[in-house]
DNA sequence: ATGAAAGCGCTAACAT
DNA sequence: ATGTTAGCGCTTTCAT
């Protein structure tokens, strides 16, 4: 009845139960003969450590809890890399959603329930005196989201970089009259805008930036702005993918993408790699997003000092909205 | 030092341990004075019941496990579904992520190992055989698929009947030519193919299928075919919201939607809301379909029978690629 | 290398 | 209504 427990296995094995802990935790101190023998039990017992049990009986849980936003496919992206980079260094992950009828601050109570040794908050909305909060009773990471808290450690993308990537990408196919379709106040909207002034100007080329926003109507709105402001641009550089995928829908009634008119996005979500949008755009390092944020965690709980704000440089994936001017 | 624990809360109200529990599961047993106390001495102390602790003492977890696929956004509006269908039925939830680098039996096994009471599996890929073992031992339901397998439920929304709301959409704008675009052999297809074909035949029309599949480049290829096909048709209704997204792609170079054409398709993806396509289309109801498996799950374990492949009707959203033929 | 025994922080059955 | 006591299934000293 029930499932063996390892009383169950240290009797079939006809050893003690500190042994089978031992051989399933492979910790040192058991003959191979015995470990052979105990795990030979435990297979055909068909038993498992009961992970309850294991996370009580320890001092540290090894838990590292994670909010994640259950819509975000970029965050779907970050939690596939969380589980890799918390598996290697012997972590295991505790996942809470936050959904709108979830709040952030529910999700994190739920994570702080089972006592996870730390929390990684991916693009959290809380205030930074809550984020200081937290941080204050265990390592508090943010991924993707740039905010100054006390002790509190943010992993992102090095979001002027991006731009930069975008407009050498441009200016290497031949570009000269490039302009860029803004984000508004979006968080990231400033780095990036930085990011392709700075690089024009080192390009002694003029700069032209087009009010815009984040959501694929905005994106539209902009195309009819940059049609007046911009006629002659022969590139364009916008914000994100979902603004760029609006933009695309209005300017194609009267432009020929790219041979009059390269459009590069920036984000690498699912919609630019759809293959009748195939936009050019700029990914984020999720892998490395998450490995810095897991070794960020990992660094606080070991008392080492810790950069509290680290970025991550992103990289641009060509596809077909791009191409040399005419 | 460390979190506080029910002896901390205890010693501060100046009762016993037992009572301090009693007050936090708010069971019977406590007066009301000594509640007061109780639960003022906790929020003095910051308390917090440790939920491993707690999960390990009962008999039974109350935890439901839910695997599920960190990129499909469908499967996210199921999990907020579910964290509320669970919570009204004194359930939490375990989620565990299924992604290209981490295969669903190892989410399903991180999940037992949690002592989850029943699993709940979103559109699992895993076969019938392995299924069927799964519910040897607790309670299994699927979502969103269907799968027989012994001891297995299922809860799926009725495809047939969705198709048959489309083309009553249509019928009742006035459509008489309505073809529809196939979806190959992805799942559902079937069922979507067969509702539109009998709703055509109910009403004395002649069925169109044209041949097609589950993505935009399938959507895009049917459309090329369509216009040879079914020049005269003034409706279609496509298998879903991909493949509509690339059939409009391609059909609104020689028609006008929905003037000339209407265009209805199936899922209600956040592609679809999107106000450049927004696409008249057939939603699932999560919230049923997720109220359905955990009723389903907690049934199972009560003992009681239950209903193995459960049917939810889906709605109609309409939008505007939808109207009447000119 | 192996085993005995004491927790981990709760729940739950029982006694008062 | 309140307190006592024995687990839950592990981990972790500490002996042997």
């Amino acid at each position: 009845m029930g499932r063996p427990t390892m009383e169950d296995v240290a009797a079939l094995a006809g050893v003690s139960r500190a042994l089978v802990s031992i051989v399933y935790r492979d910790a040192p101190g058991a003959s191979d003969a015995t470990r052979a023998r105990v795990l030979a039990a435990g297979a055909e017992l068909g038993y498992r450590p009961d992970h309850r049990a294991r996370l009580l009986g320890r001092t540290r849980t090894r838990l590292l809890g994670v909010t994640f936003d259950v819509q975000a496919s970029f965050h779907g992206d970050l939690v596939e890399a969380l589980y890799t980079a918390a598996e290697s260094a012997g972590y295991d992950l505790a996942l809470s959603a936050v959904a709108p009828s979830r709040s952030e601050s529910r999700a994190v109570q739920s994570l702080l329930d089972y006592r996870c040794e730390a929390l990684i908050l991916l693009g959290p909305t809380l205030k930074p005196s809550a984020l200081a909060a937290l941080a204050e009773s265990q390592p508090t990471v943010v991924v993707a989201r740039k905010v100054r808290a006390p002790g509190v450690d943010v992993v992102r993308t090095d979001d002027t970089t991006g731009s930069r990537l975008a407009v050498e990408h441009l200016l290497a196919l031949g570009h000269t009259k490039i302009a860029h379709i803004d984000g508004g106040k979006t968080p990231g909207s400033p780095e990036r805008r930085t990011g392709y002034r700075n690089t024009m100007r080192a390009a002694r080329l003029t700069p032209l930036i087009v009010p815009g926003g984040p959501t694929e109507d905005e994106g539209a709105r902009a195309a009819k702005t940059f049609l007046d402001d911009a006629p002659r641009a022969t590139a364009v550089t916008v914000f994100n993918d979902r603004s760029a995928v609006g933009f695309l829908d209005i300017i194609r009634q009267s432009r020929r993408v790219p041979d009059e008119l390269s459009v590069i996005g920036y984000d690498n979500t699912t919609v630019a790699a759809l293959s009748h949008i195939d936009l050019t755009t700029i990914a984020q390092d999720t892998p490395r997003l998450a490995a810095h944020a897991t070794t960020t965690a990992l660094a606080r709980l070991a008392g080492t000092p810790t950069t509290p704000d680290q970025t991550i440089p992103p990289t641009l994936i060509p596809r077909t909205t791009t191409g040399p001017p005419r």
